[in-house]
DNA sequence: ATATTATTTTATCCTTTGGTCAAATATTAG
DNA sequence: CTAATATTTGACCAAAGGATAAAATAATAT
């Protein structure tokens, strides 16, 4: 029975910036430190994104950010603090278009704004998506005390958000819940898909158009679902 | 440098039944094989859409499916084959419907339909669909054989289809091949995120009810995407 | 019942992989 | 320039994991 939960500390703070190693803790981070630790979650995040958290090698990951391993490991010390470093990263930038929604302004507004970012971010960091999904689909045994914890307290303060639109009668009564998923589901998985175009058919549709194209409709259908009418 | 393409001799007919392991080829199947072979399929499936061909390990399959790993190698002499014979099960499903693309009928009702059956998929076996997306992901190092020859050709000939009735008049001009994408996409990963809710927001949304509105919601857009108006 | 064939298991092998160590090499501070 | 510190590497290790061999056990046929 390999027990896949890993032991973090469930500290809440887990967002909260890790240090290089063990090393006399605060001193400015190098120059070389900095470009280096960047190399690194580069490339970890690529292989990640391939192989996943268990299919993923150290070596891979070494040889991707053109260092040797242990080398690697006198940044990130091992790979369950890398993951993590890597996991952090992302869900930064995932949530931020999520805590942007401002029940000051209009629902139409904010939602379409939401979509837009969302989408962009897919674009931009399509195997930043790509690791997200997967640790999830793994049964996010790395994230959970993060999911359980902050990632919750966002949605739920935003799924309130969507209710006082609601009930201002400004949207339509969907659950709210329902509603924010059904963004991520679509927005990201349009992005992981693009990628893999030609792979899977071997033509390349044109990127830009595709995303415009995925915009607009994703957008046509969300807020035509959401607004009166 | 680890070289992840795999040697499979790109026949085309790799979607053909291949057979227990090396024994007299020709024998009826026994039921104790059926049953076996029936196993460890799906332990298979479940574990390679948790952690993708490299993460998963045949001791946890073997594990899964309550026998010994070497009893499961005696079925399925690689992890490769064994890998192999969960995506030709998973392939074949899975084009089955877009195969059914008839242009005699109108597209509206078969692109309906093929929706449908699309969603009911996802729905029926959602670990299915992830192994499919993961491979996809990874580059598709052992489907691609497969991905080059036989989806292609199936996906080529269903694009003349739409092709022919656009020409007809009966429904707008979109590129097939954009169009197959997008309810891929869409269809797809709404099942694959179904079965995280819980694990992500903690509260699980009534299945029945998520499906519904998931179909729904799909084929208003792109029925109204793609039919005159 | 007995011979034959099919299935299962135990023990074992070899490679990969996460991780450590100590020595070497840079880099920076004084 | 020299001492101190930070960075990098090659050589290892132990555990895990894919795979094999051969013996043991069950099924099946005659």
């Amino acid at each position: 029975m390999a027990t896949e939960q890993m032991n973090l500390e469930s500290n809440s703070s887990l967002l909260a910036e890790a240090h290089p190693s063990g090393h006399k803790a605060n001193r400015r981070e190098s120059r070389i430190q900095a470009r280096n630790r960047e190399r690194i979650l580069s490339a970890a995040t690529e292989i990640f994104s391939r192989y996943g958290f268990r299919g993923a090698t150290l070596d891979q990951i070494a040889e991707r950010a053109e260092m040797s391993k242990p080398n690697l490991l006198y940044y990130f010390s091992s790979k369950e603090e890398l993951y993590l470093a890597v996991l952090r990263n992302i869900l930064e930038i995932w949530l931020q278009p999520l805590k942007e929604l401002d029940e000051k302004e209009s629902p139409e507004h904010e939602i379409s704004a939401y979509i837009d970012q969302k989408i962009e971010f897919s674009r931009l960091y399509p195997m930043a998506s790509r690791v997200f999904a997967n640790e999830i689909a793994a049964g996010a045994p790395i994230l959970k005390p993060v999911l359980d914890t902050y990632l919750r307290d966002v949605v739920k303060k935003k799924a309130r958000v969507i209710r006082k639109w609601i009930k201002r009668g400004e949207m339509v009564d969907v659950d709210p819940y329902h509603l924010i998923m059904m963004i991520w589901a679509v927005t990201q998985h349009y992005a992981d898909f693009a990628v893999q175009v030609d792979s899977l058919l071997g033509r390349s549709l044109d990127e830009q158009r595709f995303y415009n194209q995925t915009r607009k409709n994703i957008k046509r259908i969300i807020m035509k679902g959401i607004l009166g009418g």
